[in-house]
DNA sequence: GCTCAAAATAAGAACGAGTCTCATTTTCAT
DNA sequence: ATGAAAATGAGACTCGTTCTTATTTTGAGC
């Protein structure tokens, strides 16, 4: 089942109805592999209004269908959640192109710190800034 | 030498003038032990325009005295950068307060992830999300 | 101390991302 | 088919940040 099917269902099962705008929100999801900004479907969809595209999002993000990803001051991405797994982003400081990346030495540092911690740890972000490749040539 | 001081210093090195309102601006960090929000520090000061509050907290980041702290997606804080130490921050949910942490470990599997990248990796961030202490009791 | 060009500043207009409101259209249980 | 409830689009609005411009302050050279 891909991951728009598996949208589509769990609108239903949570008693929504299901309107144009939000169809085209999730189509568009599902071709892109990593983040988008709201900003960016919003001027993908010229059909489809602000509010709704925001309102979508949000319920994307209650449903655990898709999660915000932090990637500075500027303006929030989403990304579908891949059950096939959890991943932090490079951003590049020129361009703004996002690069996933995963690493096991990482995951294990972080959940070492969050098992210390006071804090009842439940979610993390990783962001590394820099120059990607394509940047770093044309200087 | 305090912070203070050094920022006046530095600030003297690089060519600039020294104003009033940059002073302000220094005396208040100066005075805090974790993030400011850039409007919280217009906000406690009044007299000095928004404009110059951030040309200054951008002059401050130029020279490496601040850095910025992201901490979800309202406004950017800024941060005395202490020459005692790199560090992140847990973020708290619900009441939003800031608690900073380091780890060797976490620090090496990013300078592993970042040499292995084909990004130039010039900069990090680790943010832990969750209940502090406090209010975990409150609940 | 003066003087004056350059730097710093204050005030507020402009901008961009995100939120809210509300009148209209669409959905779906009946 | 019908109509109440949900979804939507358009645009007003908010808030953080940036830009513009006229005015004030600074400090190097006298």
């Amino acid at each position: 089942m891909t991951w728009g099917e598996r949208a589509s269902k769990r609108f239903d099962e949570a008693g929504f109805r299901t309107g144009a705008a939000r169809r085209q929100v999730i189509e568009l999801l599902e071709g892109e592999h990593c983040a988008l900004t709201a900003l960016e479907i919003d001027r993908r969809l010229p059909k489809v209004g602000r509010a709704t595209v925001y309102r979508t999002l949000e319920q994307l993000e209650e449903l655990e269908l898709v999660h915000r990803v932090d990637v500075g001051g500027e303006t929030t991405a989403y990304e579908r959640n891949d059950p096939t797994g959890h991943h932090h982003h490079m951003v590049c400081l020129r361009c703004g192109r996002l690069v996933p990346f995963s690493d096991q030495a990482l995951e294990r540092a972080i959940h070492g710190v969050a098992g210390r911690a006071e804090f009842e740890v439940t979610a993390h972000d990783v962001l590394l800034r820099g120059v990607c490749p394509r940047c770093q040539e044309q200087s």
